[in-house]
DNA sequence: TTAGGGTTAG
């Protein structure tokens, strides 16, 4: 390791020392000897060496040792060198190395003000970044065309849109309004704060719009679900490159418009715009909420054959489509291969293994991801709680539960007290759930009571059900779901009155039901059902086979649940209603439109009724097919009459 | 001699 001795000058002393205590700290570990250490000190080559050497330095580690031998024989204050240490401090995030440096810097002019201003940014310190822009201004240093565009990004991440309009008036002061890149960041400021007008009065003003532009004012509108006004915009764009196409199909997933978005994939195919690996993970993204697994596989043989880089991020968007879209061994295959993982990566694995009820694998996945030395974030912990959940694992699920805050020091989140209530409930342990509420360090919401809710009503514990569905109606935060919940609690014990009011209440208070949606890819396209759906183009084929499998039904003893039908009418009309769920109707189509023992998967947006659950057990039989459906929490993978969930969801 | 813009997963 590189000696560090001390000058003898006292004056130097206090500024020399505190760089050599962080460059040494710094260098402690991997320690690189530079070669030049014996050129002649303060020479203009020595200088430019130095310069040279410290754009190439891609860490603290390389560059301390080359900082301590500048303040050992430079000039420790030289503002180019300080401007590149501050800017590998930026490509390193290193706030602590940056402060050092700039504290001691005597004058600082506007090139370390920025550098060191990037760094915080670079951090996400934004508010300090702000701060220290205007501690310059404060110092009578003028801004310039870099700063600025910074201090923006700054302010619009930070959601400080005064602070940044005061930069407004700055740059019109200044004279800097008809710069592009001052442009572009006020429109992302405006943007971001949703001061529309704002931005599209900057896009308006400028001389000449750009495809930089023109993305920004796409993703203002698409952050604050402006589809409409985004596409006009993408329209009017003459030379569209992958970053603008990308920004509005991201936007577009974003939005829920995932057909739209894959049909704008394809004008960009044939407009010949070679997408890159952000397109790649946003069209992922949209598969996997699709569940549209044959597209999402398209898209990953697109990423082989075009060779495009599998990073982290494109691994874990990866393991999440096949995961989402119920094909969990690939899933595993693929995560077993990648090349870069990371706790992202391990989260999209533990979180595929519970969502398709794989909870032991889960649970190694976690072990592993431990052995290997890499840190858990609070959504692992989601994964892996909601995995013993699914599995029934209580005592490991309450060890893990207690390891978060003792072992890992991650703070206990209510969607993690949430998965603790389903495990205890899913077993029927409903009191304890009810108790462990009660105790818990955390104010209960309508998810947790909702959970309770419906274990109450499937261990057919009506008396505790109530309970908690007054507790919920008092607490007047009850979402559409808790509300069916509650109904479908009261019609289960005959009381038809007290379900009717429930839904009546429901209505009063406007609170909007979420309509049953189930979805099915045939032929790289997404087809939606909703209940008693009759837009469908082949309607007459599907409502015929659904009644050719209800007459099947028949003759499998099958006793319709209609105890979930909440409204007093007839049998026959609760038994019609319940065939008609849009799971039931998205099957049948699959059963029209796909070849004989092909798997059949469909998305659904709500959980699966009791009744389409047992039936769609035994359609699996009768048909001899295989049946994988995703609900709003969990993949249900029917076979042969069983189901994987163990019944119990 | 010092530098800069738009799009990413759970």
């Amino acid at each position: 390791m590189t000696e560090v001795v001390f000058p003898q000058t006292p004056a130097s002393f206090r500024i020399i020392s505190s760089f050599m205590i962080v460059a040494a700290v710094a260098a402690a570990s991997p320690p690189i000897s530079p070669p030049y250490l014996n050129s002649n000190p303060g020479s203009f080559r020595d200088r430019k060496q130095l310069l040279f050497k410290l754009q190439k330095c891609k860490s603290i580690q390389h560059a301390s040792p080359i900082h301590a031998h500048i303040i050992k024989n430079g000039n420790p204050n030289d503002p180019f060198i300080l401007f590149e240490l501050l800017r590998i401090c930026s490509r390193c995030c290193s706030i602590e190395y940056a402060s050092t440096i700039f504290r001691q810097t005597p004058d600082p002019n506007v090139f370390l003000y920025t550098a060191f201003i990037e760094v915080l940014v670079s951090s996400g310190a934004y508010s300090d970044g702000i701060r220290t822009y205007f501690q310059m201004i404060k110092d009578f240093i003028l801004p310039d065309h870099y700063i600025i565009p910074l201090v923006l990004k700054a302010c619009g991440s930070a959601l400080d849109l005064k602070s940044g309009e005061q930069i407004h008036c700055q740059v019109m002061k200044f004279g800097m309004s008809s710069d592009r890149f001052v442009r572009v960041k006020l429109m992302e400021l405006y943007g971001k704060c949703g001061e529309f007008n704002d931005a599209k009065k900057v896009f308006d003003e400028m001389p000449q719009r750009d495809v930089v532009a023109s993305t920004v004012m796409i993703s203002c509108y698409l952050d604050h679900g402006l589809v409409s006004k985004a596409i006009d915009e993408f329209r009017l764009v003459s030379t569209k490159d992958n970053v603008c196409w990308t920004a509005v199909i991201d936007g577009l997933v974003r939005n829920g418009e995932m057909n739209y978005a894959l049909e704008l994939f394809r004008e960009m195919q044939m407009a010949g715009v070679k997408p890159n690996e952000v397109t790649i993970v946003c069209l992922l993204s949209a598969c996997a909420q699709l569940g549209a697994l044959k597209l999402g596989k398209w898209v990953h043989s697109y990423v082989e054959k075009y060779n495009i880089e599998v990073n982290h991020i494109v691994g874990s968007a990866l393991v999440n489509m096949y995961s989402r879209c119920g094909d969990i061994d690939e899933a595993a295959s693929l995560f077993e291969d990648l090349k870069a993982r990371d706790v992202t990566t391990y989260n999209s694995m533990i979180v595929g293994y519970a969502l398709n009820g794989k909870s032991i694998e889960a649970i190694k996945i976690f072990q592993r991801m431990k052995h290997e030395g890499v840190k858990p974030t609070s959504i692992t912990f989601s994964g892996v709680l909601n995995a013993c959940s699914h599995g029934g694992l209580v005592d490991i699920g309450f060890d893990i539960f207690e390891s978060m805050e003792t072992e890992y020091g991650i703070e206990r989140r209510i969607e993690h007290y949430g998965c603790m209530v389903d495990l205890l409930g899913r077993i029927g342990r409903l009191q304890e759930a009810y108790d462990f509420i009660q105790k818990g360090n955390i104010a209960p919401d309508n998810i947790i009571w909702g959970s309770l809710l419906s274990a109450s009503r499937i261990h057919k514990k009506f008396e505790l059900g109530e309970r908690v569905a007054k507790i919920l109606l008092e607490y007047g935060a009850a979402d559409s779901g808790t509300y069916i919940l509650l109904s479908n609690v009261y019609a289960s014990r005959g009381k038809f009155k007290e379900a009717a009011q429930v839904r009546a209440k429901l209505r009063e208070e406007g609170v909007q039901k979420e309509p049953g949606c189930s979805s099915i890819e045939v032929n790289n396209e997404i087809h939606e059902f909703l209940l008693g759906d009759i837009r469908h183009p082949e309607r007459e084929a599907i409502y015929s086979k659904l009644k050719e499998l209800n007459d099947m039904l028949e003759s499998e003893d099958y006793a319709p649940a209609t105890d979930v039908i909440s409204q007093d009418i007839e049998e026959h009309e609760k038994r019609w209603a319940l065939s008609i769920h849009s799971e039931r109707l998205a099957i049948c189509y699959g059963l029209i439109s796909t070849k004989p023992c092909t798997t059949i998967r469909v998305v659904k947006n709500l959980r699966v009724c009791n009744d389409c659950h047992s039936v769609i057990k035994l359609i699996s039989k009768i048909t001899q097919r295989k049946i994988v459906v995703r609900d709003r929490n969990r993949f249900h993978h029917f076979e042969n009459g069983v189901c994987s969930c163990g019944d119990y969801w």
